[in-house]
Order: structure tokens, then C-alpha cells, then sequence
DNA sequence: CTTGGCTATTGACACGTTTTAATCGACGTG
DNA sequence: CACGTCGATTAAAACGTGTCAATAGCCAAG
């Protein structure tokens, strides 16, 4: 049996000077073809597209970015590649990036401080372009040694590290807290319970104070009307586990509404709700926040305060290529409204 | 005002050779104490080290991989970034790859052909060290010329195509529509709906095809029991579309129950019955497929085919692992089993 | 015919590493 | 003392590309 005439890339890859020589140039004409075809004579250039397409040939990064200096990769480091509210950011990142001929490199670091530092360490060793990051809360001293290497980063969704650092995208945490608040004071609930993540979040603390500033421009003492409660993660198991805790003190202190630092902490208390015969919105409201897939779905639709999360990672990643750009280059802060969406969780308190 | 004495890297980035220097060694050995530290006599090393530390020295992956002629990163492509289902395939492939010292690129397609074809572009350009890929439907041309440009990849949940081509791993779709079927047949269900996804994709034929046979089985004509309807996506938005087709027909006519390809599509479903006061699973039985997280926390709980997301990743990039190292490789086809679920939306039929 | 100017192309080098073969020094053995 | 051996280190050659100064070719002007 006599093999099938194969093309004839059995040998090694095939390399710049391969190319050349099928098309009788030198190396750097055939360079010159494929990065500044203008400077290269119509008929010439010709036979070196015709070369290149006849050995298949992809010219290799490593040797490019090696000689330039420069990489078109782009790190993208996230707490958590589950949260739907990453990923949609993600999308975001991933469009504008990919717009510019950028690659992205998702790091998750599962909110852990040593995957970060690895993370970190590996976009280094890439020299990559730049990243895009969301730190987890301890100290930023990994990013700062980072940018020392020459890999600049846009801060995404902490508002708390100032422009003097980074540029950073985020959105006000204060105001959306402070929609929420809002609502459930216009709905007449004046007992109403925080469910927070992590107490060293900063977003959650935000939300917080938020919230306690829309009752007191009501004229309510917020120390008195509202109750935080803590949780370990900001999920669904969470929430449903924390539902116990909301309803201590029995019916007769029963929160009029629990506004959750997050969609999955509230579809937890649903849940829990749920389960102990408690309906939404009648014996109690709930307010979510991000505004993620499902919040709109469930029944009742679950009133949230929404983020422009799609949005965020666009402009995430066009501040980050202007800092790659922009020569005189001024950190920026990128600031987004919350939205506040009303559905079917929330209810006006019969008193 | 004297400046800070900082550090020295005020330079361009410090190479192999300025450490050398400052070691008072050649670069070749600094090359050693890096990879084969036991080559090196213990004093030297401990010289080489503390240079490294000193200078804040970072090694560059270009020249190494240029030279070794190795990458040390994987490429995973995915249909949707967003899909819950991927980013859980995606969280196992992370895990494995990390332990491995491997780097993850994240590339989505979104289901176009023309994105794909990129992705593909770039893992060759970027030479990575493999792949795992979950194709758009179309062709596998892309796919195979990658290989040709001697990047393996595996296979993820496409059962169609034959250990002769590549590594791949999937879950018996055939198997989880038979478990589906079985379960709603038992509930006494003979007139069922089966939403599925695009009509292309393998997944959701395979899904009805099982569907069908479990009808078989019990003696119940699948042609007469159950009809499928198709849907351009396979998202909520799709499936609460679909719900005016389901309900076609009347009441006289309606279906005892939905088997939904995707529980995003089911989300829909239930949110579209609600909306016109039909209860589930009192009027109607809801079945999905995934189990993704938000499945359980619904209300009623949505009965669904599991798949093991997380463990699907895990096993593809392992199997990615094994054909890299080792040297007579032949492909392996691995095969999940779905795990039926059963919650509060599915019922027996009150005829 | 010579000179100058312009364009198209070419060599050669640089990028930062790894690797191989060669060098060097020291030491034990005949 | 000569010789071989062995371990530690080094010098130099790659890897594939981009860039830049230099060159060849050509035409028009002097």
C-alpha cells in the first residue's frame, strides 16, 4: 500500500525563511509582507501570499512577541468563573478584546490569596499586555509589584482603591443600597434585615450604607430599623442556611423585608422562605441585587437592584487598551448607576 | 529632596544574563539552578538564588518556549461563556490544568463558525500545548488542520464524533432522555412535549432519541406520545417563548408534561405556565435537563437529568494531559452516566 | 556620462532562553 | 609524574521573528 501524497508539512513546522525561499525572497520580505504590506512591491508580495497560502504557514507568536517586545495577550482574573455575575462581565472583556485582536487569559482565583499570587505571577512570566482584575479583599501588593513588571491592570468592581493606583470601573455600591433602601421605605417597611456576604467585602459594606442612608432621609433611625447579617459566601446555600437566623426572635419580630447583597443569597431565602411556609411578598419582601439570568424568571420575579454587567467589562477593557495606547496616560475612574428593578417580591407592608 | 533608593528596575526588564552578572556566574548556569537545580554545586545555587531574589528577577516564557520548542498553556473553547453548564466544565479543566502548572486560555466561540475558526487561528499562532474543545455543530475542518499544526485537543460532549479523530468525553445523552422518559412514563405521563434546543445540535437529538425509546419500552407509541418542538436557543427567553406552542391546541390537547433539552429553557417554560396560571406540577409536568444550581432552589424544585459538569472538565483535560505525554497515544472515548433528579415539578398524571 | 535620489529588497543582528559540547580544575591511580 | 575520570561551569549555537542600516536597481536631472 503506498501512502496517500500528504501535503508535504510531515517535516517540522514550517518556519519565515521556509516561506521565503519557495517564493525566492529573503526572510524579511516575507515579514515585511505580512506586517507592513505596503512597503512591498505588488508583484513580489504576490508571490509570497501565494507561498504562505501553498505551506500553510502560521507564523509563530513566541518569536514575534520575543523580538517586539510586545504580547497581544490580555490577562482576565476573576474571583469566581461560576458567578454568573462574572461571567457576563467576562463577555464583555472578552468582545472588546477580541474586537482588538487581543487574546484573553482567564485566571480564576476562587477568592483565594495564593491562586492569585500564582495568577499574577504567570501573567508576569507571559509578559502579557495587560490584565483586567478583580482582587480578592486583601491587600493589593501583588498587583503593585505586577505593574512594577511592566503589566498594567484595570481595577474592575472595587470602588474603595482610589484612581491614584489604577484605573477601575465599578459601580456605586452607596446608590444602589440606597435604591433599595428607597423602595422598601416607600413600600412602608421600616424592619428590615441586611443579608451581607463576607463582612471584608467592600461592595457589601457599601450596599450597606446605602441602605441605612435611604432610612435615615426618611427620618428613621436606621440603627434601630435595620439588622445585618453575615454569611460566609455569597450563594445560595448561604442564604438558604441563613433564613433560620432572619427569623429568630419569632413572628412578632419578623423582618418586614430582607434586601440580599446578592440574586443567589435571595433565591436562597426563597427557598427558605419557601419552605416554611412563608410567601413573598405577603408575609415578606425581598430585594435582590446584580440582576443576574434567573432573577426575572422566578416566581415571584424577584425585585433587584441591577447592574450594567456587560457594560462594566467593555469599559473595563477599553480603559485598559487606552492605558495601553495613550502614551501621557491619567488613571481613571469609571463609575455606573445601579438600576433598580421592581418585580413581584416586594409588596407594601400590611401593617 | 534626594530620590528613595529603590530597587533597581528602573532598566528595562532584568534577563537572565543581569542575574548572571550579579552572581558572578555564567547565564547557562543561572539557566540550571532554575530547571535542574541538582546539576549545580550547593554554594553556586545558593548564589544564583539570591540574586534572583535580589534583582526580583522573573523568567521570560517567550525565549523559553521559543527555545524548548514547549508550551505550557491549554486552550478551552466553549460555545457560551455564560452557559452555567460550561463555566462548571470550565472550573474542572482550570483545576486540573493549575495542578498541572498548565495555563488556561478561555476562548468563546458563541456559537459561530467564523469566531471559532479565529480561536483555532490563535492556538495555532500561540502554539499551545493542546486544547479542549466543544465545537459549533458545522464541520471539524478547523479542528483537524489544528491538529495537522501540532495541536492535540480533546473532545468535550460531543458524542457523534469517533475515537479514530480524538479524545473525548461526554455523558450518554441517549441514556439521560431514557431516564427522563422512564420517569414520566412511570408517572402515568403519555403525552409528552419535548422542547429541544436547534435541531443541529447532537446533544438534543440524541435527548428525544432516548426520550422515545423509553416510550418504546413501555409499549406507548413514541410517534403518537410525544412531539417535539424546537427552539433557536437554548436559553430561558427561548423556552418561555415556546410556551404559547406547547399549550397549541387547547386544553383538550394539552401535554401532560415538558421534557426540556436545557434547564435554562425550562426556567422558561415554568416562568411562561405561571404567567398563564397553569400550576406545576398539578396541571403539568416539567422535567430539564443540567441540573445547574439555581434547579433545586426553584419553586416547586425542578426535577432534571444531572450531568457530573465539574468531573466531565476534570476528566477532558487529563485526558488532554495523556495524550501530551504520552508517546504511543491511542484516543479514548469517555462516557459519563446522567444522574435522573427527582423534585417537586414533576407528578403523577391526575387523568 | 556622471551624479543624485528614490524604491524594493536584502543581510545581519537582537530578543531571552535552553541545551550541547567543550573547558577547566581537582583528584585518585598507575 | 603522567594520565584518565569526574563534577562543575562555561561559551556558543540554536529557536523564529522584527527591524534597521545598507545595497542594488533604476530613472531623471545635470
Amino acid at each position: 500500500m503506498t501512502p496517500l501524497p500528504e501535503s508535504e508539512d510531515d517535516s517540522r513546522s514550517v518556519g519565515i525563511s521556509d516561506v521565503a525561499a519557495r517564493a525566492g525572497v529573503s526572510p524579511g520580505t516575507v515579514s515585511n509582507v505580512l506586517n507592513r504590506p505596503e512597503r512591498v512591491a505588488e508583484p513580489t508580495r504576490r508571490r509570497v501570499e501565494q507561498a504562505v497560502r501553498e505551506l500553510d504557514y502560521v507564523p509563530n507568536s513566541w518569536g514575534r512577541s520575543l523580538r517586539s517586545g510586545r504580547s497581544d495577550s490580555v490577562g482576565l482574573l476573576v474571583l469566581d468563573v461560576t458567578n454568573p455575575f462574572f461571567t457576563e462581565v467576562a463577555r464583555g472583556v472578552e468582545d472588546v478584546a477580541s474586537e482588538e485582536g487581543l487574546a484573553v487569559v482567564l485566571l480564576n482565583s476562587a477568592e483565594r490569596q495564593d491562586r492569585q499570587q500564582r495568577s499574577v505571577r504567570l501573567l508576569a512570566e507571559q509578559r502579557a499586555a495587560g490584565a483586567v482584575v478583580m482582587p480578592v479583599d486583601g491587600g493589593v501588593d501583588d498587583l503593585l509589584w505586577l505593574r512594577k513588571q511592566g503589566v498594567p491592570w484595570v481595577l474592575l468592581d472595587r470602588g474603595d482603591v482610589g484612581a491614584d493606583v489604577a484605573c477601575s470601573v465599578a459601580v456605586d455600591n452607596h446608590a444602589g443600597g440606597m435604591a433599595a433602601g428607597r423602595h422598601l421605605v416607600g413600600l412602608g417597611h421600616e424592619r428590615v434585615i441586611y443579608l451581607s456576604g463576607p463582612s471584608r467585602l467592600e461592595q457589601c459594606r457599601a450596599r450597606l450604607a446605602g441602605l441605612r442612608a435611604a432610612l435615615e432621609e426618611a427620618g428613621i433611625d436606621p440603627d434601630g430599623a435595620v439588622r445585618p447579617v453575615f454569611t460566609e459566601q455569597l450563594n445560595a446555600e448561604s442564604g438558604e442556611k441563613a433564613v433560620e437566623e432572619l427569623l429568630a426572635g419569632g413572628p412578632k419580630r419578623r423582618p418586614q423585608a430582607v434586601f440580599c447583597a446578592n440574586d443567589q443569597l435571595a433565591l436562597g431565602v426563597l427557598k427558605g422562605l419557601g419552605g416554611r411556609g412563608l410567601g413573598v411578598p405577603q408575609d415578606l419582601s425581598v430585594v435582590g441585587y446584580d440582576d443576574v439570568g434567573f432573577a426575572g424568571l422566578l416566581h415571584p420575579g424577584l425585585t433587584t437592584v441591577a447592574q450594567p454587567k456587560y457594560e462594566i467589562g467593555r469599559a473595563a477593557m477599553r480603559l485598559l487598551l487606552s492605558e495601553l495606547n495613550e502614551t501621557g496616560h491619567r488613571h481613571e475612574r469609571l463609575r455606573f448607576a445601579p438600576e433598580l428593578i421592581v418585580r413581584g417580591s416586594t409588596a407594601a407592608y400590611r401593617g
